[in-house]
RNA sequence: GGUCGCAUAGCUCAGUUGGUUAGAGCGCCUGCCUCACAUGCAGGAGGUCCGUGGUUCGAGUCCACGUGCGACCACCA
């Protein structure tokens, strides 16, 4: 305060602001709230008769009992309608006081009767409007909201209890000309709800303009940036147009405002420390000024003064500027663009480079969750139910950059079950890696080392890593959950732990040491992925796993960073088609309702990719649950059963005539059939027009003409086993 | 009045530079209490991507207009 008022920029002004006639105090525009649309109301059409005894005026207005205060009538300067009326006289009703009619084009000539009657002391417009015809600014209210003796007979009335007898009274007089009903553009307290009154006052302001030059500058050249980069516009637009800032506030609880007037002399003090006597005349009769500072006159400094600012600290000066905000966009105005302001002001940078605008919660109907609303839900009742990772796992998965999220309790079950699920893979493999130490891989093993399924997981983590890593730079906090939740539920546990427990329940020792290292190493991995998205199960777990852990609290621990030498195509393609090919028969014999305890064999078309599926053989056994993997060498393949492509590795037969009804196999063939034919027409419209041929690039024309001779092919093959099957059994005639 | 955002499966939402058959979770249907997990496992159904027009060989994606929601700003008395 003392800073800014040495350098000018805070003065004491004379103007309208926002009153609370209960909280006795003014308000600064965020603490006036507009209520949505208006509130039901009227516009009252007071006829104010000519001083001549003419027919005078016809102002509108929808607060009648502030015409007490009137001193003017004002209208458009190229409004032919008064033009008579300019610089004459008209009867102010109830007070029969003249006043002027005055040209000001301010006023809207559509609106009302476009003659808007002036009330200096209570309306901001006409405050403006009587500096520049210098009309007297009559107060005709009390703090209290009551009508002062300005008001005449209607002195000690409640403001709107005077609103009625005015109305009352114009009517008994006939100059009530008509009563319009109105949605009235109405300000409330954000404490108390009471109305607002716009008055005339004397407060405390910050001068704004030259505060807000840098914090435009500092948006404009690059040197902070708002993310999502929308909210830019928002800060600008509000920087740019600006208005002096009230921080004064009549509450007795707050900052004092640290101005001392002198009792004796009249000399205003403003100083760091109480002063005892007078600079001027020496008396000691100081009184400081009663008031308070806004919250936020205090709340922007918090950047530095979190950091025993004014003192230059180490700390200060390590953490000041720091990197990012995150906050919510409600209150760029209030807080951020303020936070910049004084940053620039007092500590002569920027605080943050980027401001990470997080999305505002919403309950299911989509209303923002506030207290006054009721409609939030207790978050310590979720985390009871649901546990804290979960709601913040749930939270953060459902919320995209620059959206709001709807959340409802229920969508906690999200985050609830994946809690669960990594709390079971991680007892999993807590039973699994034995009692002593397990080492995790530092680098990778020598090749042939290690086993399939562990090529593959380690391949998986680098990409899961480095795109996490992504997400999280770009700010995509719910992508960064979700490639998480994809790679722990849908790789890790759905495949990799079901790949590898054959290994573990088994007895070769040696290959289960190469598992438990690489199920150790990936469980550390996942877990410090998670961390700051799961904090407390992460860390139990962590704590658990039997290893050298590098840090006391996984809180600590390094992140992961992807690592290249990790990565592992072959291994990639080759689980990429085992899980294609255990889905197929899995699908196979589902759709064809064979029990899922029964056994079955299968046969391998592999086009000569033997050695593959020989590689696959004991996987595709323990999960499609098969007996025998045979492979077709040059065999005829077998006509007339279920079969499936598998990219890359052949063509996978499950051998069922004589187990299920024939008719089911032909259904399902037919309806494979009818989805690659439908899917064949398509590309070859596509390749038949010449201008795609022509003017698509070459790559993905080839690509289309790589997959119609795949269809063809796979098109001829199910023919094939169709007219084989129609063959041995034709289908019965209706 | 001005500025901005959103509209994709029954619900809640992904789909980042235009390019194979548009994805997930929940819900739904079928079958499983299989020795980490029924807060689970396996399989499946379900979409005129708000409408109209345009750009393009090609549009959920880009442009224009419209419709419906939402947010913010503003001196309509």
């Amino acid at each position: 305060f003392v800073r800014l008022y040495e350098k000018g920029l805070i003065y004491r002004g004379h103007r309208i602001i926002h009153w609370c006639i209960r909280c006795h105090t003014a308000l600064s525009d965020e603490e006036a709230v507009t209520t949505e649309g208006g509130e039901p109301g009227h516009l009252w059409y007071i006829r104010y008769p000519g001083a001549d005894a003419g027919p005078g005026v016809v102002v509108a207005t929808t607060r009648p009992e502030t015409m007490l205060g009137d001193t003017g009538v004002a209208v458009h300067p190229d409004d032919e309608r008064y033009r008579r009326l300019l610089g004459q006289c008209v009867i102010l009703p109830l007070l029969d006081r003249p006043i002027p009619v005055i040209a000001d084009p301010l006023v809207d000539k559509d609106f009302g009767t476009g003659a808007v009657k002036v009330t200096p002391a209570h309306d901001a417009n006409d405050f403006e409007m009587g500096q520049r015809h210098r009309l007297p600014a009559v107060c005709i209210m009390s703090i209290e909201g009551r009508i002062t003796e300005e008001g005449g007979p209607y002195v000690g009335l409640e403001r709107f209890e005077a609103r009625r007898r005015i109305v009352a009274d114009l009517e008994a007089r006939g100059l009530l000309v008509k009563t319009e009903a109105y949605r009235v553009p109405i300000r409330r307290c954000q404490r108390c709800d009471t109305i607002i009154e716009p008055y005339l006052s004397t407060q405390w302001f910050v001068k704004m303009a030259p505060l807000a030059e840098p914090a435009i500058e500092a948006v404009k050249s690059g040197r902070l940036r708002l993310i999502p980069d929308r909210w830019t516009g928002v800060y600008l637009h509000w920087l740019e147009n600006i208005r002096d800032w009230c921080i004064s506030r009549q509450l007795w609880w707050g900052h004092r405002i640290p101005v001392w007037y002198c009792d004796d002399c009249g000399k205003v003090t403003v100083a760091r420390v109480d002063p005892s006597v007078c600079g001027e005349c020496g008396s000691p009769r100081l009184t400081q000024d009663p008031d308070v500072l806004d919250t936020w006159f205090s709340s922007w400094l918090w950047p530095f003064s979190t950091m025993d600012w004014p003192e230059d600290t180490p700390t200060l000066r390590r953490f000041y500027p720091t990197d990012v905000l995150v906050t919510a966009a409600d209150i760029i105005f209030f807080w951020v663009a303020r936070m910049v302001m004084a940053g620039y002001e007092f500590m002569g940078d920027c605080p943050f480079r980027d401001v990470y605008l997080n999305s505002i919660v919403r309950d299911g109907h989509g209303r923002k969750m506030s207290k006054s609303l009721g409609n939030s839900p207790d978050p310590l009742e979720i985390i009871d139910t649901y546990g804290a990772d979960a709601l913040r796992f749930t939270i953060v998965s459902l919320a995209p950059i620059g959206q709001d999220v709807r959340y409802s309790v229920e969508k906690t079950e999200f985050g609830r079950n994946f809690a669960n699920k990594i709390w079971n893979a991680a007892r999993f493999a807590l039973m699994n890696l034995g009692d002593a130490p397990v080492e995790s891989w530092a680098a990778p093993p020598p090749a042939g080392k290690l086993g399939l399924p562990d090529r593959w997981i380690l391949s998986r983590l680098q990409a899961a890593i480095a795109d996490t890593q992504a997400a999280l730079d770009a700010y995509r906090f719910n992508d960064a959950a979700t490639t998480l939740y994809r790679f722990v539920w849908n790789e890790f546990c759905d495949w990799y732990v079901e790949l590898v427990k054959g290994t573990l329940y088994g007895a070769n020792e040696a290959a289960k040491t190469q598992v438990r290292r690489t199920l150790l190493t990936v469980l550390d991995q996942i877990m410090r992925l998670l961390h700051p998205f799961m904090p407390f199960v992460t860390e139990e777990i962590w704590q658990a796993l039997p290893m050298q852990r590098p840090a006391a609290s996984i809180m600590i621990a390094p992140y992961p960073q992807p690592v290249d030498a990790w990565r592992d195509a072959e291994a990639e393609s080759a689980i990429s088609q085992l899980i294609e090919a255990v889905t197929a028969i899995r699908n196979i014999r589902s759709e064809l309702g064979i029990a899922p305890t029964m056994a079955l064999k299968v046969r391998v078309a592999a086009d000569g990719r033997g050695d593959a599926v020989r590689a696959l053989e004991g996987f595709i056994k323990a999960l499609a649950r098969v007996d025998a993997v045979e492979l077709l060498g040059d065999q005829p393949r077998p006509i007339g059963e279920p079969s499936a492509l598998v990219a890359g590795l052949g063509e996978v037969f499950v051998p069922l005539r004589g187990v299920v009804d024939a008719a089911a196999v032909r259904e399902r063939l037919a309806r494979d059939l009818a989805k690659v034919d439908k899917e064949l027409k398509g590309v070859e419209a596509k390749l038949g027009r010449p201008d795609f041929v022509e003017r698509a690039p070459e790559e993905i024309v080839d690509k289309e003409r790589q997959r119609a001779a795949a269809l063809r092919d796979r098109r001829a093959v199910l023919e094939r086993h169709l007219a084989t099957l129609n063959a041995a059994a034709p289908a019965t005639r209706p």
